[in-house]
DNA sequence: GTTAGGATCTCCT
DNA sequence: GGAGATCCTAACT
């Protein structure tokens, strides 16, 4: 608290800075992979809700068949996806919303798709706002929108800037990734089958996995003594 | 355990 | 009118 109003300025600028290295230098399956064991933050009137991140999927924007950005086909819908890494994208799909981290530079309109999360603080309120328990909180891209109440005027608007923030820092680490095909991504030819997602093996809170894969007292994260 | 239908917004034909 | 980066419930096997 040395530099007052100027070194508030200088600390969001130094965060802001991180946050665009972060979702730059590396291609973008690199990033969506490295995003799990970071931790999510919705800061809300009442009080602060962390979740871990434990599934992505990324989309490579021109190139890639199954992103919205194929062709670089832009529309009032998608246009976050042009904006520079950090931008929040937000869309609805059937009743729901989906949330999508910018990633490369303004123009460049890839991005990851978050599609679960693991609970850290705020789960009675999760559990407010969804009528789930357990896994069905936040184990899907849906479902952890709805967990964490995400308002669709978020999209367009920057990491870290806004009620939603990502920490630089990961918070844990997988003891193992597992790499697949994207859901959902039917009829796209060789991107159909492009190993574009990735969780952490043996966590609870990830989409479509069987229950008998979990691992119940780790959550597939590597403990201490283990590093 | 799997499957079918519906909810309901945006974009395309 | 139809499909989509989804999810819930009910009704099956």
């Amino acid at each position: 608290m040395d530099g007052g109003i100027l070194g508030l300025v200088r600390e969001v600028f130094f965060i802001n800075s991180a946050i665009t290295a972060f979702l730059t230098d590396r291609p973008t399956p690199t990033i969506a992979r490295s995003l799990l064991g970071h931790q999510l933050h919705f800061q809300t009137p009442t009080g602060k809700l962390t979740a871990l991140i434990t599934e992505t999927e990324a989309y490579l924007g021109a190139p890639d068949a199954g992103a919205h950005a194929y062709q670089n086909h832009q529309t009032p819908r998608n246009r976050a996806l042009w904006q520079p890494a950090g931008t929040i994208y937000i869309y609805q799909l059937r009743a729901w919303l989906l949330l999508n981290l910018v990633t490369q530079s303004a123009g460049t309109p890839e991005c990851v798709l978050i599609r679960a999360v693991e609970p850290v603080a705020g789960l009675k309120r999760m559990q407010q706002n969804r009528a789930q328990t357990g896994a069905n909180l936040t184990n899907g891209p849906g479902k952890l929108m709805q967990a964490l109440g995400l308002p669709r005027e978020l999209n367009g608007h920057p990491l870290n800037e806004s009620a939603l923030s990502l920490d630089i820092q990961p918070s844990r680490q997988p003891a193992q990734i597992v790499t697949t095909s994207r859901i959902g991504i039917v009829n796209k030819g060789a991107w159909t089958q492009a190993a574009l997602r990735y969780y952490v093996a043996g966590n609870p809170y990830v989409s479509k996995i069987s229950r008998r894969t979990v691992d119940h007292q780790h959550h597939g994260w590597l403990v201490a003594s283990e590093r």
